[in-house]
DNA sequence: TGCTCCCGCCAGCAG
DNA sequence: CTGCTGGCGGGAGCA
């Protein structure tokens, strides 16, 4: 089977797909389906499919092509004549129904890919009727064909928080292709997306990508535009009534002086100069502004938790639609297809709402909360609200045990926002919600980012698994605490403080060295946390800080790590023992090079602005200040800072000192592995950590790599150790048995394996193993990632990645292709098009 | 049986 | 006028 799947793909494409089904995790294959689809497009799609242009889809970073399905599907197109190919145009000329199964068949490509991925290979393969009834039988089941599936796949293709130099254009006709869906399933996508700012339409058919930068931001003035609209009160007046009578009297609703103005005011909101419409409008209706409702009803509930039918019942009432049950109906539908878009972006998950009457689907907040008073930046918020929202997975699960037959619908205005479960079903818990299913893929496609930028001589493989696929947690995007953390090359390391801590290594000064960017990330500035952050990023500006330290290390505390490091014989100051690691404050770091450093503070600082896909900026700020802890206290959280310097999309990892549990985990065999709590920090979110900058850790291997020793006293191979230094971040073993066993021992699984970070969760655990044959002599051949445009290891790679891969700094930054971006974003006038929210917002 | 929500028709509107 | 967008609701999968 193997055989023929490589064969066929061999056919379609130069690339090496064969690996990528030998990763099939399931709950990952997105990359894979990816790639199918295009396989299974191809044939059928004389479609109105007008070639797509690749220059379009990456205009501004060209070097990335290699992996694009476009080009596949033009190539397809334009040698379709493999044995294979030229049987399925047979057939499908010689008939319409079959041609019309086929179709079906490329459309759930996909899904099958992700189901049983040698299986798919082997009807690809297959002409006959016979292969055409095994593609009906495969045929996914609805659910796999779900939006919420289908967003994610979408949501896999780019990093959840980009470059500022990373310009993505989004072609919807190439996604539509790569999904294998049509392009209008795309629209209900990116709808909700753009009402969210995490896209905006650049031209016809053609979206920029932003990412989750500017999120926190939308949703602090969606909360804001949501308070001001009254929506707790309607929530709270339609909730309240569904409790007394299920009579649905549209006729009544209105109240509180809330009007249809309000509409419209939403729609200014959006787009200042948005031309008046009436309420019943064919926009008013749209999904961007459905689901800025819908997330306005979430931001302004107590309990986070909105169920569809108010949500449809206010829905309707502010579009003045005639009330009548098929408008109802309209609308919930509707709503679920937002509901499927959020869930697969981690804000919201499936929960019910117990009610006299029944079950209620409803769902609930979990994406980032408080962002209005807190002020910190979206990835503190987003920490702190995963780091929460994980806390209380596991609350619910125990009080969805305990409470299960318990009935609470309380009204929003009853409920205690403390309390913030109310009774959920079963099912809907973590682990065996429904979504389970849904991976999320941003982590890989932010990987992919982060190990395109490691730095020069940074090549990383990383190898990631999702330990359960099953987790909710794994949904969310990005900073998760259980990330399959990851770092890396020519980073600087340092001890961070969980609190403010006076006494700073005299070595921190020494940091200074570097330019004043990086400095201020040091010490001195430590304290001031605002001031860190607006060197940092200039765009940041200051704004309420709190929580964002705390919160993060309750993120550190959910989701530990496993880390594996190779370690370096360490002389100086303190070793780096695993164990110091853990929980000395004192424990020292490899003092890098500082060439290596610089990047890294180039990195941090060099967050710039980005021009393109930032339609309300990266302003959000991030200004983690309170330190609650008692400066002087041993910190209880000590993290160790890994600043990468283009990697990881500029965010750092922190390793938690205090909580080294696992320390030495023998478990992948030579490395030695040291399971360490620790979290994907923002630059930003490290001004609010003091800084403790460690003094060189003396390590006769460090430019060499190979010399690790297998096992011992771990230390971070970094980036001052030279180009050598690779990196193998993977699950931990303990997590997913069967991840270890691979990361540690076939390579060729490793690779494909690499590529599937989508799920990672909280639990996740990052393994992090030299590359080097060093390492235990281990057969540690991990992708490799590489600056440079050529894919090292095309098999290994899948090509979404490749995508981001091959970006390299100077690509991205090419002015001419700014240029063209930017008039297109100019471009983008349409009114009725665009949905603004203003990211600017609290502003 | 009711909840979900896929699917694709077809109208609005931009280019 | 073309074709991109996306509202809309029938109807089927699923629990």
């Amino acid at each position: 089977m193997e055989v023929n799947c490589l064969t066929l793909k061999d056919l379609i494409s130069p690339r090496q797909p064969g690996l990528d089904f030998a990763v099939e995790d399931g709950e990952n294959a997105q990359k894979e389906n990816i790639f199918v689809d295009l396989l299974r497009m191809a044939p059928k799609t004389p479609i109105k499919n007008e070639p797509i242009d690749l220059s379009k889809q990456k205009i501004f970073t060209p070097e990335r092509n290699p992996i694009t399905p476009v080009k596949l599907v033009d190539r397809q197109q334009a040698e379709p004549w493999t044995p294979t190919a030229n049987l399925k145009m047979l057939i499908s000329a010689a008939s319409p129904d079959i041609r019309d199964r086929e179709k079906k068949k490329g459309l759930f490509r996909p899904i099958e890919n992700k189901e049983d991925a040698l299986t798919d290979s082997l009807q690809l393969d297959v002409v006959g009727d016979s292969a055409v009834d095994e593609f009906e039988k495969q045929r996914p089941s609805r659910k796999q064909k779900s939006l919420g599936l289908l967003c994610q796949k979408f949501l896999a293709r780019y990093p959840s928080y980009p470059l500022s130099t990373e310009k993505t254009t989004i072609s919807l006709d190439e996604v539509a292709v790569s999904l294998g869906v049509e392009r209008r399933r795309i629209y209900d996508i990116v709808n909700v997306l753009e009402s969210l700012h995490l896209v905006s339409r650049v031209a016809k058919n053609q979206y920029g990508w932003h990412g989750r930068h500017s999120l926190p931001k939308t949703l602090r003035n969606l909360q804001r535009l949501g308070e001001e609209q009254k929506y707790e009160e309607q929530m709270a007046h339609f909730q309240q009534k569904e409790l007394d009578l299920m009579d649905y009297k549209l006729g009544e609703h209105k109240k509180d002086g809330y009007s249809d103005s309000q509409d419209q005011q939403l729609l200014d909101f959006s787009e200042p100069d948005y031309p008046s419409s009436s309420a019943n409008s064919r926009k008013d209706k749209s999904l961007r502004i459905m689901s800025q409702k819908f997330v306005m009803l979430f931001l302004v509930s107590k309990t986070k938790i909105v169920t569809l039918d108010v949500a449809a019942k206010i829905l309707i009432e502010e579009s003045q639609d005639t009330p009548d049950h098929s408008k109802f109906k309209t609308k919930v539908r509707r709503l679920y297809d937002i509901a499927n878009v959020l869930t697969s972006l981690a804000l919201i998950k499936k929960v019910h709402v117990t009610e006299e009457r029944g079950r209620k689907p409803a769902f609930k907040w979990i994406g980032p909360v408080d962002f209005s008073s807190s002020g910190s930046d979206g990835y503190s918020l987003e920490i702190g609200s995963l780091a929460a929202v994980y806390r209380q997975k596991i609350e619910d699960n125990s009080q969805a045990k305990a409470c299960a037959s318990k009935r609470v619908t309380p009204p929003s205005s009853s409920l205690d926002p403390a309390a913030p479960s109310p009774v959920l079903s079963a099912d809907s818990e973590y682990g065996v919600t429904p979504l389970a299913h849904q991976v999320f893929s941003v982590t890989h496609t932010d990987l992919q980012a982060f190990s395109m930028q490691n730095g020069p001589n940074g090549q990383v493989g990383v190898v990631s698994r999702a330990p359960a696929a099953s987790d909710v947690e794994s949904l969310q995007p990005a900073l998760l605490a259980g990330q399959p953390l990851v770092y890396v090359p020519s980073t600087s390391l340092f001890m961070l403080y969980g609190r403010l801590q006076e006494q700073l290594s005299p070595g921190s000064r020494a940091t200074s060295e570097r330019d004043s960017r990086s400095s201020e990330v040091t010490a001195a500035e430590q304290s001031s946390t605002p001031s860190v952050q607006k060197r940092l990023s200039e765009e940041r500006k200051p704004q309420e800080e709190e929580p964002a330290t705390k919160r993060q290390s309750r993120v550190y505390e959910d989701g530990p790590l496993s880390l594996v490091i190779p370690k370096k014989p360490s002389d100086s100051t303190d070793m780096a023992p695993p164990e110091t690691v853990g929980d000395g404050g004192s424990a020292s770091l490899d003092d890098l090079p500082r060439n290596g450093e610089r990047p890294a503070a180039e990195a941090l600082s060099g967050r710039a602005p980005s021009a393109w896909g930032n339609p309300s900026g990266r302003t959000e700020t991030e200004k983690p200040s309170e330190e609650k802890d008692s400066p002087t206290e041993p910190p209880l959280l000590q993290y160790l800072c890994v600043q990468s310097p283009a990697g990881l999309n500029g965010f750092s990892v922190l390793f938690s000192g205090s909580q080294i549990p696992h320390a030495v985990g023998p478990s992948s065999g030579q490395l030695s592995s040291l399971s360490v709590p620790c979290m994907v920090l923002p630059p930003p979110a490290l001004g609010s950590f003091p800084v403790l900058y460690s003094p060189p850790m003396p390590r006769p291997l460090s430019s060499a790599p190979g010399a690790l020793p297998n096992s011992g006293p771990v230390n971070l191979g970094l980036p001052g150790l030279g180009s050598a230094a690779h990196l193998l971040i993977g699950p931990a073993a303990m997590v997913n048995p069967k991840s270890s066993t691979l990361s540690s021992t076939d390579p060729q699984l490793q690779g494909p394996l690499s590529l599937n970070l989508s799920p990672v969760m909280s639990r996740a655990h990052a393994i992090i193993q030299p590359e080097s044959p060093a390492c235990g002599g281990h057969p540690v051949s991990t992708v490799q990632l590489q600056q440079s445009p050529a894919p090292v290891t095309p098999k290994s790679i899948r090509r979404t990645h490749r995508e981001t891969f091959f970006k390299t700094p100077g690509s991205l930054g090419d002015p001419v292709l700014r240029r063209r971006e930017r008039n297109q974003s100019r471009n983008t006038s349409s009114a009725q098009r665009r949905l603004e929210i203003p990211s600017s917002g609290a502003d």
